[in-house]
DNA sequence: CACGGATTATGACTTAGATCAAATCATTTC
DNA sequence: GAAATGATTTGATCTAAGTCATAATCCGTG
């Protein structure tokens, strides 16, 4: 039947170029997906350590992570770094770029990465024509906001502990969320970047991390990370202030 | 001439209603403009320690500030409240709970306000025929998620003079790109508040409001705020971290 | 306009996390 | 695979900002 291969074609697209994001609620016609064909075109590696794009350079695509992990970070005039995210699989970046018209952070691989490049003004163009995707790209936009307020919270009022079991708890259901398990995973970045990311220094996230397994909270390994007791850290964030 | 006439329909619009934000580089078409009168309905006034919206509830439409002067802020499950932002005349609130549907904030008026209530539906349904407003809202949005990795590195990064010089700043700036003075104007917030967007204590920033005032870099009585050195300022935040 | 609850200012003291330092452990690189 | 470089852990201090306490001041309301 047509629709059944609309349907696959569209998974093709979507799997293809982590588009999920976009247009998971399916709802396409014939010729639009064709349109959607123009933006899987332009896939690239990065590697470890190169950057995506860097503050400053010209904004004209965002970015659709299919497999890999990345940080953004913001620099001060004098010098000072702050990790403002870390980003994988479907993770969409560079939505803060639309407003200048320039790239406001740096984006680097902390590992072989593999993106998706979708034009923002061919995106913008076709999102005219499909409701869906507009939705979906004002959906995604939303979510960053209300995270980011999220972790305004946790720099502004958490304390060390509070903020460093928030983080596991977070990546843990990320990647849950992505297929892989939920209580064991590889840490990608170092603690300096978890540090930065917190905003605290790089001896007081392996101190803690250090308690917590002490505490037998986790089990640390250097970067891999096994949670024992998931629900003990919710606790943590929670309760006692 | 026509043409005059829309142009002049389409001031009124926008003007009435804090809609330069949504709609200012003009090209529309007579039909167009009549679509945007469903927008320009419904206004309100929120008094002084009203909530606009809570969080929680229901998301259904965003809200363009004419005038007046809100906070936003989360409350975390223990009580602990965080203010992520002040929004002033022309800043559109609410955007953070498109994703979810409904709202991930509370909204409360400082000061006698007026607002317009712009249903999202229609507004999403009107930008997807109006490619100018289908631009600016994605702008508005990017612009927001920008400025919160700004804050977000303020709060990890600088210590508590920087952040309220920083603070003092951008609400001169803010206030002077809306025809007041830049130099001197009136907090709508408390101590709390400012200390609680900062991530600081009140008694810390009534201190440092205190030292700047000795420091010659600020004259302050009680809300009342004078920027005597606003280079100096900027210098506090660059240089000497 | 006087009362009472917020709000602000300032001092004395405490503390969470930063800083400094050194030792270990891991990963590149040649 | 040895050397070099970078990442992590842990300990010993230090300090910026928090906490606690008190007084002064400012509204808002009856």
């Amino acid at each position: 039947m047509k629709g059944n291969i609309i349907l696959n074609q569209l998974k093709v697209v979507c799997s293809l170029c982590s588009l999920r994001e976009l247009c998971l609620p399916i709802g396409f016609g014939a010729e639009e997906l064709q349109q959607l064909d123009v933006l899987t075109g332009s896939k690239r590696l990065v590697k470890r350590g190169e950057y995506l794009y860097r503050s400053g350079a010209k904004f004209s695509s965002i970015y659709a992570i299919r497999g890999g992990f990345f940080k953004t970070s913001v620099i001060h005039e004098d010098g000072r770094e702050h990790v403002t995210g870390f980003h994988m699989m479907g993770d969409i970046m560079g939505l803060d770029a639309i407003a200048t018209g320039s790239h406001a952070c740096d984006a680097v691989a902390l590992e072989y990465s593999e993106i998706c490049e979708l034009p923002f003004d061919k995106l913008s163009e076709l999102s005219m024509a499909m409701p869906v995707l507009h939705q979906n790209l004002h959906r995604i936009m939303s979510r960053e906001i209300a995270f980011d307020h999220e972790i305004m919270l946790m720099l502004g009022k958490m304390k060390a502990e509070e903020r460093l079991a928030a983080f596991l708890l977070n990546l843990s259901q990320r990647f849950s969320a992505r297929g892989y398990s939920a209580v064991s995973f590889q840490l990608r970045m170092t603690r300096e970047e978890i540090g930065s990311y917190l905003g605290l220094k790089l001896e007081t996230v392996s101190r803690i991390f250090s308690r917590f397994q002490e505490e037998g909270l986790i089990e640390v390994q250097k970067k891999l990370i096994e949670l024992k007791d998931a629900p003990g850290l919710k606790r943590l964030i929670r309760g006692l202030s």
